[in-house]
DNA sequence: GGTATATGTAAACACTGTTGACCTGTCAAA
DNA sequence: TTTGACAGGTCAACAGTGTTTACATATACC
């Protein structure tokens, strides 16, 4: 039952399941970052990593569980920026968006964001949008139809990112950075409000 | 050179090219709306239509091409939500997005919309939403700022699509229709708005 | 009739993710 | 020391995928 592994006490065996399973998240990593998740094959993760194929369902369950595990690790919609004060909330969120509408973040963000639409990762990415963006949100804002503001906030977050995708979103860089954050911010802030007033034209 | 088909002139024969390619695409139609653009195979489609696997790839090119001409025949993105009067611009489009955000619309376009991110079809869908949804837009409302207001504008109505994907959009769907329109047409106002007045809070 | 050409067929290719059977080395108990 | 158990690793195969190539066939024209 113990782990008989490690008798050395070192820091980094090249053997054994806590190496092995390093070593493949890190080529995983490596890999995915520079050619994205549906062009990486997974023996081309073991080959890269020196490791046997089947050593990545044993350890993993499967290609998508590498994936899972480095969202896991690497928190690429971090909780972080809904932390904050409440009245720049807005201003963070579209910070964030407009980061990433330029492309910026981690090369890991980039390619995982590029590949967020692979049917594979479908229910991984669910999942996680879920958990840590739709779910934090309206935690943090509360209320009876925090729910409903999330999803809205979600969906100008999720649309700036998925129009990035399309079009390189060009016309959108081009422009001055705190004019298009501002708009995004604006945006954001509308989402936010009450849905009692109807008809304010 | 001339085709040597259709001797008899008939409506219908079940050989011959035109037929063949028809038998193809009404297949692919069926089994990509009922089981989705990723779950079906070209080989199923190829028996579903009673013809070889290879007339896919002869008269369509690819996989791809197959869901490329039923887009192309389909209009799902139609540009007739753009044409109207400019003051319903946004209630159009509004309507439109909660339309689908209730997965309205044919079948197809609701398969169709589900397998938007599959790898596969990037390409596509890229080109598809450029040509018919963003440079429509950008067309229609002129100005020196149409890119950027079109690209937002997609950015919203994309946005609300993915939610949809990602969520079920449970809590937006349960709001009264109309409240729920009404906002994302503010949205999409304000994604129209000048870009010179910088800070109207 | 002969022949070029369009159409359809069968089989393979080069992949993919995944799995099951089989070694192998190390440790614990007898 | 011998035995047994078992975690860790290897290999080959399975069942799929999209796509292509070489071949057979039927049609239409000269």
């Amino acid at each position: 039952m113990d782990r008989p592994d490690e008798t050395g006490g070192g820091a980094g065996p090249t053997r054994g399941r806590e190496a092995t399973r390093a070593r493949i998240l890190a080529s995983a990593k490596e890999l995915f970052t520079n050619e994205g998740y549906g062009s990486v094959s997974s023996r081309k993760i073991a080959a890269h990593a020196g490791v046997n194929v089947a050593l990545i369902n044993r350890y993993f369950g499967a290609k998508r569980g590498l994936l899972t595990e480095l969202l896991r690790e690497d928190g690429v919609y971090p909780g972080l920026i809904v932390d904050g004060p409440r009245d720049q909330l807005t201003r963070r969120l579209a910070e964030h968006a407009v980061s990433r509408l330029h492309g910026e973040g981690t090369a890991l963000q980039r390619a995982l964001d590029d590949s967020a639409g692979d049917p594979d990762l479908r229910s991984v990415y669910q999942g996680r949008i879920t958990s840590a963006m739709i779910e934090p949100l309206a935690a943090y804002l509360g209320g009876p139809e925090q729910r409903a503001h999330a999803l809205l906030l979600a969906s100008v977050l999720l649309g700036v990112a998925r129009v990035r995708l399309v079009e390189g979103a060009g016309a959108l860089c081009e422009m001055e950075r705190e004019t298009i954050t501002r708009r995004v911010q604006d945006l954001l802030e509308l989402c936010l409000k009450d849905f009692e007033d109807g008809d304010a034209a």
